[in-house]
RNA sequence: GCCGGGAUAGCUCAGCUGGUUAGAGCGUCGGAAUCAUAAUCCGUAGGUCGGGGGUUCAAGUCCCUCUCCCGGUACCA
């Protein structure tokens, strides 16, 4: 093994606009914390570096609605964030902030390097701007009407009904969506980073590269197919990293191009507090380090094309090693998204169980190939089963036994016999396929190697029966009850980077510092015969079946959409009585009826459902016209979510029947009230 | 609609460049043991690898097609 060689590895920053969540943890964080732990065990140089991405407009936007500072939103997240990754033992090196000064410097330092190069483009564009606030507007601070589908509450970069992507100026009326004044249009000046330039060094690059992730690989390789384009770099915004060049006020670096060099940032700060302020360029500048990105599948464009374009426009920089991006981890069916706010965030989970309960079940399910499902129900059996069964009970039988017939004394081993060489080669080939494992970054199977050390141990003890010789031979008895114990510890530093509290309180039971706490130490005798052993306790306690059954319910309660496999083992495609009571069904008549303007297929219709009125909007126009309809009883789904289609309200759905172009209309036989159930 | 990614034992997942009887953990069932948190150990059963077609001496693994699910995109009966 390379002695000079050192790590950097990195997690993404996360956004601090929102508490994390287990899903990101399985993702990006664990991960690192993981292999770090593991490098760290053999001795190697690593530094682990993340922290807090706090600019750009959503955290504006944020701190404008909730009417106080970016810097309080910011400051909410970073600390509970930060708390929440210390709560699971993620233990960064440094976990940084982008709003610190050191970051300002080091990304105007960067754009400074590359403008100086003549890198940048700059392109001058006709932008909105605000007298009153003597600024330009960003996309997202402007609203107005959609020349699309006339929604007057139309966001400047896209029109939240109709999905279409619009520029600020395209808007009908636009205003400014702080004060509402009405904007000049001016001309605005940007940079932009020349991305297709670097599309040759980047396609090599990665060529280049092996042991690299397969959907790493195919989703860079499916961005440089579609052709790499120019990326605007700076934008019209106060919060944010200022452009260090005059004449350019109101203006910072677009937060894709500066977050990312939070990374170098954040180095930098951390060795500034070790009092050795040069250091960083010993991981950053030096070719023998390896730069390990660990981040989730929406970030592998940043980490693998773009940031890599910048450190080699840069050209002081090395670029990363690997990128191991994971997949994402779902719940229930669901995707974790904040978005969607049915994440289960650390700060709640934490509350409830140990970290290495969340460590275990998270790590032993990493969406490491493809996205992966979390549920309250493995976590109970990954902790009843698996952690309490096999990796408990063996340090508390072999502990309990130790207290009751060896005086809670470390018994003497003379001579190992034939089992107990089998025992311990086993551990030592065992940390030999880790560490493979680990290189890989195939943490999951690392982890069940690592377990079947703990079942190999159970079957050790229980092979040799140390509670019959203790009657007969308690010399044996002993040796064997020793092995266990250095089993305990071989154990300790095997699990150490999965469950690290763990680790730690084997040690206290065995009553021994971590200085043996070393991976060249798996399947070595380190114990002193004779020492005391510390005070036991049960690792693992049962989680029982009526905490998760309250977990699953808040979980389905919560999110309605929930997918509910009540019935299981349905064949595909059918669904359950109850599914279809979902879906409410009624009569209705068409009391009105209008084409949406500029509309190709859409009609507004108002219905009349027993003693209410509705309004929908159905793409049939050119099948029916408006008058054909008016008077007709048809049947509508009456409980679907309201949308709106180019900017018209519609409460439902009307039911047709389609096949080759033709269309029907589903109408009632005779005369019915309406408002009357269909099903 | 289009572009990606999926669909493998009851559950959660492995299966790299195609190669002997398709794997693991947990769960099930049976047995052994009783030091231990009713925790362990041994053994058993379980899959026509989403459906259909093709290439090949040989396909879960390559090609075509269909179905369903998940992302991204799109004026959605």
């Amino acid at each position: 093994m390379n002695k000079n060689r050192k790590y950097l590895v990195t997690a993404a920053l996360p956004y601090a606009n929102n508490f994390i969540h287990i899903g990101h943890i399985a993702g990006a964080y664990l991960p690192p914390d993981i292999f770090v732990r593991y490098k760290r065990l053999i001795g190697e140089d690593v530094i682990f570096i993340s922290g807090s991405d706090e600019h750009g407009t959503a955290i504006e936007m944020a701190s404008i609605t909730e009417k106080i500072s970016p810097r309080e939103i910011i400051d909410r997240y970073h600390f509970a964030n930060q708390k929440a990754f210390k709560d699971l033992g993620i233990n960064f090196d440094i976990y940084s902030r982008t709003s610190n000064k050191i970051h300002h410097e080091t990304a105007q330092e960067f754009f400074l390097n590359i403008f100086n190069k003549n890198i940048l483009i700059e392109k001058t564009e006709k932008q909105l701007f605000s007298e009153k606030e003597n600024r330009f507007l960003a996309d997202r601070f402007v609203t107005g009407t959609c020349p699309v589908c006339g929604y007057e509450e139309a966001r400047g970069d896209e029109c939240p009904n109709c999905g279409s992507n619009l520029s600020p100026l395209e808007l009908i009326n636009p205003r400014s969506k702080i004060t509402g004044d009405i904007p000049l249009v001016k001309e605005s000046t940007h940079f932009y980073f020349p991305l297709g330039d670097f599309q040759n060094d980047l396609s090599d690059w990665l060529n280049g590269k092996k042991g690299w992730k397969q959907n790493v690989i195919n989703y860079c390789k499916g961005w440089l197919k579609a052709g790499l384009r120019d990326r605007a770099i700076s934008r019209d915004l106060d919060w944010g990293v200022k452009i260090p060049l005059k004449g350019y006020d109101g203006k910072v670096i677009y937060v894709w191009f500066e977050a990312p060099i939070g990374y170098i940032s954040a180095t930098k700060e951390l060795f500034i507090e070790r009092n050795e302020p040069e250091k960083w360029k010993d991981y950053w500048q030096n070719k023998d380090t390896k730069l390990i990105h660990f981040i989730g599948k929406d970030n592998i464009v940043f980490h693998s094309i773009i940031f890599p374009a910048m450190l080699m426009a840069h050209g002081d920089y090395i670029l990363p090693d690997n990128v191991p991006a994971n997949e994402f981890m779902n719940i229930g069916g669901e995707k974790l998204s904040k978005s969607k706010g049915n994440g289960i965030l650390v700060k709640d989970i934490t509350e409830k169980f140990s970290p290495d309960v969340i460590r275990y079940t998270l790590s032993s399910n990493f969406p490491e190939t493809k996205d992966s499902e979390f549920t309250w129900k493995d976590l109970q059996v990954k902790n009843n089963s698996e952690l309490a069964g096999i990796l408990g009970n063996f340090v508390n039988r072999t502990v309990v036994f130790a207290k009751n017939k060896f005086d809670n004394k470390i018994p003497d081993l003379n001579k190992l016999s034939p089992a107990d060489e089998v025992i311990f080669n086993y551990f030592k080939s065992q940390s030999g396929k880790l560490d493979e494992l680990y290189d890989s970054f195939r943490f999951r199977e690392a982890l069940h190697n690592t377990m079947d050390c703990a079942r190999a141990a159970n079957k050790y003890f229980n092979d040799n029966e140390p509670w019959k010789s203790v009657k007969t031979d308690p010399e044996k008895c002993g040796s064997v009850i020793r092995v266990c114990l250095e089993l305990c510890h071989s154990i300790a530093i095997l699990i150490n980077p999965f469950l690290p509290f763990t680790s730690e309180k084997i040690l206290r039971i065995l009553n021994v510092t971590d200085k043996d706490l070393k991976w060249q130490n798996i399947g070595k005798t380190v114990l002193v015969t004779g020492n005391s052993l510390g005070e036991n306790m049960i690792l693992f306690p049962q989680i029982e079946d009526s905490e998760i059954q309250k977990l699953e319910q808040q979980l389905e309660d919560g999110e309605s959409v929930k997918s509910a496999p009540t019935h299981k083992a349905l064949p595909q495609g059918i669904i359950t009585v109850e599914d279809f009571k979902k879906v409410s069904l009624k009569v209705a008549r068409v009391i009105e009826c209008v084409p949406v303007p500029k509309s190709k297929k859409l009609l507004k219709l108002k219905l009349k459902i027993g003693d209410s009125e509705k309004q929908i909007v159905s793409g049939i126009s050119e099948y029916y016209k408006p008058d054909e309809l008016i008077g007709k009883l048809i049947v509508v789904v009456n409980n679907l979510v309201p949308s709106k289609l180019m900017g018209v309200d519609s409460d439902g759905m009307l039911l047709a029947a389609k096949l080759n172009g033709e269309l029907r209309i589903v109408t009632i036989d005779g005369d019915i009230e309406t408002g009357a159930d269909v099903n």
